[in-house]
RNA sequence: GGGCGGUUAGCUCAGUCGGCUAGAGCGCUGCGUUGACAUCGCAGAGGUCACUGGUUCAAGUCCAGUAUCGCCCA
């Protein structure tokens, strides 16, 4: 590889604090420059390739918390798999986002005085792309400084050639094999936007309306209107010009004998005459129990008109007025027109009733306006041979859904999939590839006022892979296109191959689809994954990936979802600013579990940033040491302690020539040389092992979160807290032996974390580099090797021999603080362990004084070699501890103290007894739970006795 | 109406093989400026794991139901 070195000279400003803002960007273009973003190159027996085609955001505005999640997660993903040395491709693209982009264009024109119109067709989608110009450096900045590690150089675009070949290759196919199809069906109309959208881009929502009840009056048969009739209740009353039958449950006695009569529409300027049907689609509870048909305004009705043949009826047109048909209605608003029809039904008399009423009413998800179901000739893409397709391989498994608990909710979908609406009337997106016959089709092409065509019913559209420059039926040469472009989820639906090449068939279709991970929000499981499922098993015949990671939603700190119009949206990059890139990604990596939503807050973000410096300050005191180190033994140094006084620039040799190597620092720390180690090396080295095996293992499960959580917890908890304190006691005498074991610590630590934190742990490891005998082969940390799970270091004698350390350290301090002991001040202590720890406590003396400032201090075999008057004790499951603190010892307060813990010891006590008192525990429990009780109790027992004679003794 | 999720410390959340003395961060109380770090350290207080019943030797964890909040679908 050929490889820029890393400048450490930008790290040498820092002092104190971590400051992200100086090392995110250098640490970042150092790892593009080395190509650490593309796979490797195809190899004989390479591992299988681990790949994630990232969703491609928007072209329009910016990247957001959404977009944060996204990018966080599937780097760190993808930076993993790269650490376990497999070949990984993150492929990144952009969405041109069809009515998205539409409207947001639309609404620099609405500012200049303009519509789309004003400009035409052409000159539009030009300005469109002037606009996408600005916005795809822009997003692809933003990703870059999220630290994502994609591959840039294959970045597609869903307006790309490739991409093009492949929508239009699908609809072509679908087409000849009669799953698309061009025809008169009901749909969701946006009045606002003026286009058809699918079922899932309708949002419901319940609103406050009303029921109106209305009596619809039988007729005799000379048409004279009888005084019974059918009350019917709706919502929706100045639909009823397009009532074209009053339906009601075949099983709803009520009106079985009345069936097939006809009742007369009770509106003003209307004589007509609708039968009484029975469909078991009507709700028997709701309302009435008796429906109103109005196939051409309600997706259920229309269904039910099918069925008994009704012809839709339209009253609502395209802007949301009321048509012709709707007599004197004609040309109000949907809203004007329902409250007078309600006005004139009761002055009519036929209003019994107003009730208010909480509905769902559905609502465009682009425009926010309620959606007009109306009948249309649209593009329809008959989706039920693929949807069973695609609910097959997620039902057995060839696609894993992650939470488990989506699958349901994704097969429930697919189960009752409906024909999914693929037409939209925009000028942004990929246009229709049909043509019509201006001779054949003369009657369905019509040019409306502005020059502007619609395609009508019984059209026939020529659908080929290439431009079409005749019509095969006539010959003529006169061809109009289909003026609609398609649904953006048409092509996003093509997207984990399209982007590989396909419809060609190239390398990287065949060595990376089906990719291993698809990563999204839950929010868009119908819109997208559902159809790239779909997609993908029709046109590959294979499932696209084998894994759907669904992450949550991020909310604000209220918990609410974010929003323009709430003012709550939170910029992820402000925040990176504030406090870094790595602790905004450290905080949505470890701020909930798989597929929950999370809360987004300052306090976390200052929680994650306080890590991050705390791993800068603990990493600057062991680079700090081993520097010092390398000074004492007269090796060079060109290393930086992350602090100002080191060598500038110039001291950083080239990659070439190796420094010597403090062995002190590098030998290797395995086998009789580990064992040899004192207690608290091989305690951390073995809590290290545990973290890596438990990381593992949770990565493997995708738990990011507590994989995260569990490294923190490590580094800060263990080794900063713990480990490295204790290794100042050698180091301050002047025995280096500590120094292996912290590089090894801080080594392995750095890896663990880097998926999470990638730039804090490249410019820590940076400094680490030429300390490191086994990196020498690696030039970043990206690319070194993940550590791995196994035994060999695992010491449990020396965890549970530490521990009982811990805890008379611990025990010490405590009554250290009770007292009011001066901090500084050190202070005489007995320490008499229990047996079995005897040893280890003693060889551990020397950390005990310092951590504990227990000076002098003495390890005794029994209560006789230690003070018995003026003292304060303390009883612990493995050691006992005395503190003779003359004067500050109150005896009411230490009965007090012991006490206390003796009421705690003795309630577990029962606790441990009453259980082992259990014939069915003793004979069902495993054995090793019983034994482990058993030591319990004899523990818990051996202490009562001990602060009973402490209690005893004090009189 | 159907489905799903949440309910654990003052707040935000972990606890994914049932074996627990139920954890973390923030906040709170006390002490502290110790040669990596005050973006810090040490110590402490704080919980009938929403409720009811069941399964089990053993339930925060499994089952059934209830309440409540939220989401998805109709």
């Amino acid at each position: 590889m050929n490889t820029t070195e890393f400048d450490l000279s930008i790290l040498h400003d820092l002092t104190g604090a971590y400051d992200a803002s100086q090392v995110e960007d250098p640490i970042y273009a150092f790892w593009e420059d080395n190509g650490w973003f593309r796979p490797t190159e195809p190899a004989e027996g390479e591992p299988d390739p681990f790949t994630v085609i990232m969703p491609p955001p928007n072209v329009t505005g910016v990247l957001h918390l959404g977009h944060a999640v996204t990018l966080t997660i599937e780097d760190m993903l993808i930076r993993w798999h790269r650490m376990l040395g497999e070949p990984t491709l993150w492929l990144p693209g952009l969405d041109h986002a069809g009515i998205a982009t539409q409207s947001v264009v639309e609404g620099q024109l609405a500012k200049e005085g303009m519509t789309r119109h004003d400009l035409g067709r052409d000159a539009f989608e030009e300005r469109v792309w002037d606009w996408v110009g600005v916005t795809r450096p822009r997003i692809t900045a933003q990703a870059r400084r999220m630290g994502a590690s994609c591959d840039w150089e294959r970045t597609a675009f869903t307006l790309d050639p490739t991409p093009r070949d492949a929508v239009r290759k699908t609809f072509v196919d679908l087409f000849n094999d009669g799953k698309l199809y061009r025809g008169a069906r009901i749909i969701n109309w946006d009045p606002q936007m003026l286009t058809a959208l699918s079922d899932v881009e309708v949002e419901y929502r319940e609103e406050e309306g009303k029921l109106w009840h209305v009596r619809y009056p039988f007729v005799d048969e000379r048409g004279n209107e009888l005084d019974d009739g059918v009350v019917i209740a709706t919502t929706r009353p100045e639909t009823i010009p397009a009532d074209v039958a009053i339906a009601v449950h075949p099983d709803d006695e009520r009106w079985q004998p009345h069936l097939g009569r006809h009742v007369r529409l009770p509106l003003r300027g209307f004589d007509r005459l609708i039968p009484l049907v029975a469909d078991t689609g009507v709700d028997l509870e709701f309302g009435t129990g008796a429906l109103k048909i109005t196939p051409g305004h309600d997706q259920l009705d229309f269904e039910i008109g099918e069925r008994h043949g009704l012809e839709p009826i339209r009253v609502v047109d395209w802007d949301g007025t009321l048509t012709a048909e709707a007599g004197l209605y004609a040309g109000m608003d949907r809203d004007e027109a329902r409250t007078l029809v309600a006005q004139h039904l009761e002055e009519d008399g036929y209003l019994l009733k107003t009730e208010t009423h909480i509905h769902n009413v559905g609502h465009s998800q682009r425009s926010g306006v309620v959606v007009e179901p109306l009948v249309s000739n649209q593009w329809f893409v008959d989706t039920d041979d693929m949807a069973a397709e695609a609910a097959r391989v997620v039902r057995e498994d060839e696609v894993r859904i992650v939470p488990e608990r989506s699958k349901n909710v994704y097969l429930q979908w697919m189960d009752n999939i409906r024909p999914w609406c693929i037409s939209r009337q925009l000028w942004w997106g990929h246009r229709i590839p049909a043509w019509y016959c201006s001779v054949c089709d003369a009657d369905a092409i019509i040019t409306g006022d502005d020059g502007e065509i619609t395609i009508d019913e019984g059209s026939h559209p020529i659908v080929e892979l290439t431009d079409p420059a005749t019509c095969p039926t006539c010959g003529g040469s006169e061809l109009v296109q289909d003026p609609d472009v398609l649904d953006t989820w048409f092509s996003s639906g093509l997207w984990t191959h399209s982007t590989l090449g396909w419809p060609n068939t190239t390398d990287d279709l065949s060595r990376f689809y089906p990719s291993s991970v698809m990563e999204t929000g839950y929010d868009i499981l119908f819109f997208w994954v559902a159809r790239m499922i779909m997609l993908g098993c029709y046109n590959i015949g294979e499932a696209p990936f084998h894994t759907v990671y669904l992450h949550g939603l991020v909310r604000d700190a209220e918990g609410r979802k974010m929003s323009k119009s709430l003012d709550n949206v939170i910029d992820p990059l402000e925040k990176a600013d504030q406090y870094g890139m790595d602790a905004l990604r450290f905080t949505l990596a470890t701020g909930s579990t798989p597929g929950n939503d999370m809360r987004l807050t300052d306090e976390r973000l200052e929680g994650s940033r306080n890590f991050a410096n705390k791993l800068w300050n603990g990493a600057k005191f062991v680079l700090g040491e081993i520097s010092s180190a390398n000074h004492n033994t007269g090796a060079p140094d060109f290393s930086s302690p992350l602090q100002g006084e080191v060598p500038k620039a110039e001291g950083v040799p080239p990659a070439s020539s190796p420094r010597p190597l403090n062995p002190a620092v590098t030998a290797p720390l395995v086998g009789e040389r580990l064992g040899n180690n004192p207690l608290e090396d091989r305690w951390i080295l073995s809590r290290l092992q545990a973290v890596t095996d438990s990381v593992d293992e949770l990565l493997r499960q995708f738990q990011l979160g507590e994989a995260g959580r569990q490294i923190q917890d490590f580094l800060w908890g263990e080794f900063f807290d713990w480990y490295v304190e204790a290794s100042k006691v050698r180091l301050r005498n002047g025995d280096l032996t500590p120094l292996p074991v912290l590089t090894k610590v801080l080594d392995d630590g750095l890896r663990l974390l880097h998926p999470w934190m990638p730039f804090i742990t490249e410019a820590i490891w940076q400094q680490l580099r030429p300390h490191l005998a086994e990196a020498a082969d690696v030039d970043a940390l990206i690319g070194a090797r993940y550590p791995q799970p196994g035994d060999a270091n695992r010491d449990l004698q020396a965890e549970s021999e530490f521990s009982a350390v811990q805890d008379v350290v611990t025990a010490v301090r405590q009554v250290r603080a009770d007292y009011r002991v001066q901090a500084g001040q050190f202070v005489e202590v007995y320490v008499r362990p229990q047996d079995d720890v005897a040893s280890a406590v003693s060889a551990s003396a020397p950390i005990v004084e310092v951590l504990a400032r227990a000076r002098p201090l003495a390890i005794v075999r029994d209560r006789a070699e230690a003070p018995t008057e003026q003292i304060a004790s303390a009883v612990l499951p493995t050691a006992e501890i005395i503190l003779p603190l003359g004067g500050l010892v109150d005896l009411d307060q230490e009965r007090a103290r012991l006490n206390k813990d003796l009421d705690n010891i003795v309630k577990r006590l029962k606790g441990a007894e009453a259980k082992l008192a259990n014939e069915g525990f003793r004979s069902k429990a495993p054995a090793a739970v019983v034994q482990q009780a058993e030591e319990l109790a004899a523990d818990l027992q051996r202490q009562q006795a001990d602060l009973e004679s402490r209690i005893g003794a004090l009189g």
